[in-house]
DNA sequence: ATGAACCTTCCAGTACAGTGGAAGGTCAAG
DNA sequence: CTTGACCTTCCACTGTACTGGAAGGTTCAT
């Protein structure tokens, strides 16, 4: 299978696809006679994992960490758990904060609201920031 | 005022000062003899509000267009408040794109919380993503 | 034999908000 | 007079995940 092939079956595109492997996300692929990539099927699971991990919110890095404990061998399910518990706890920690910023362009966005001042002194920027 | 001095008044580097200098969101300050930059007082104030800016999630592209209206004499005010709108749909979405991938990634975690399979299929990277 | 579609490598750039460091000038204290 | 703190400019780099383009090689159909 040639890159283009791989990349329509794993709705990439061919640039992404060598932008893992130089990433080390994807294992250098065999090459044919004329210097072509050439995937075997498992190629497709691989991307897919990459997608799933990037749809958990993971980093390209963290996909790899995974990815490299999974080459030697071992099963990588404890380090999955620690890493989407460490992603759960940031994921906690930017909705908190969000909701938080949220509030006060709310509020700022209220004053805001009201009709354009007469008065808007010169040595302050705008006094709705 | 020295730039090291304002950069003590404001809470930032010397650094961060010169660059918001070269992007335009302070104005080029006088110089003294020697060549050193030679800051007025309201450029605390002009270097508080972008901060403020930034704490109410804007780039410095859109304090930076705040400051070019108000420099033209004009009362940002009501672009201000469609900054603070847009920004509260934008705020909205992405909090909502959270929360989202804070469920998925809460239900993969406990998947993932079960004892470790002894069984972990070669053919798949991890089956908990 | 020639054109299109595909592939190769390499270099460079995107957005964002700075940060790091080198090489050199200025100023006040000791 | 020298030391140290401060300032100047300029260039390059950080992290993230790609994307664009140039220059050239391969494969296949016409």
């Amino acid at each position: 299978m040639r890159i283009g092939q791989l990349a329509e079956a794993t709705g990439t595109t061919t640039k992404t696809l060598r932008f893992y492997e130089e990433s080390g996300l994807l294992p250098p692929a065999e090459r044919m006679a004329s210097g072509y990539r050439d995937y075997t099927d498992d190629a497709v699971g691989r991307v897919g994992f990459i997608h799933r991990g990037q749809a958990a919110g993971l980093t390209l890095a963290q996909i790899g960490q995974i990815l490299r404990i999974r080459e030697h061998g071992q099963p990588p399910c404890s380090h999955v758990r620690d890493l989407l518990g460490e992603r759960l706890r940031e994921l906690d920690a930017q909705i908190a904060e969000l909701l938080a910023l949220r509030e006060t362009i709310s509020q700022l966005h209220a004053q805001a609201a009201e009709p354009e001042p007469d008065t808007c002194s010169a040595d302050e920027v705008c006094r709705y920031i």
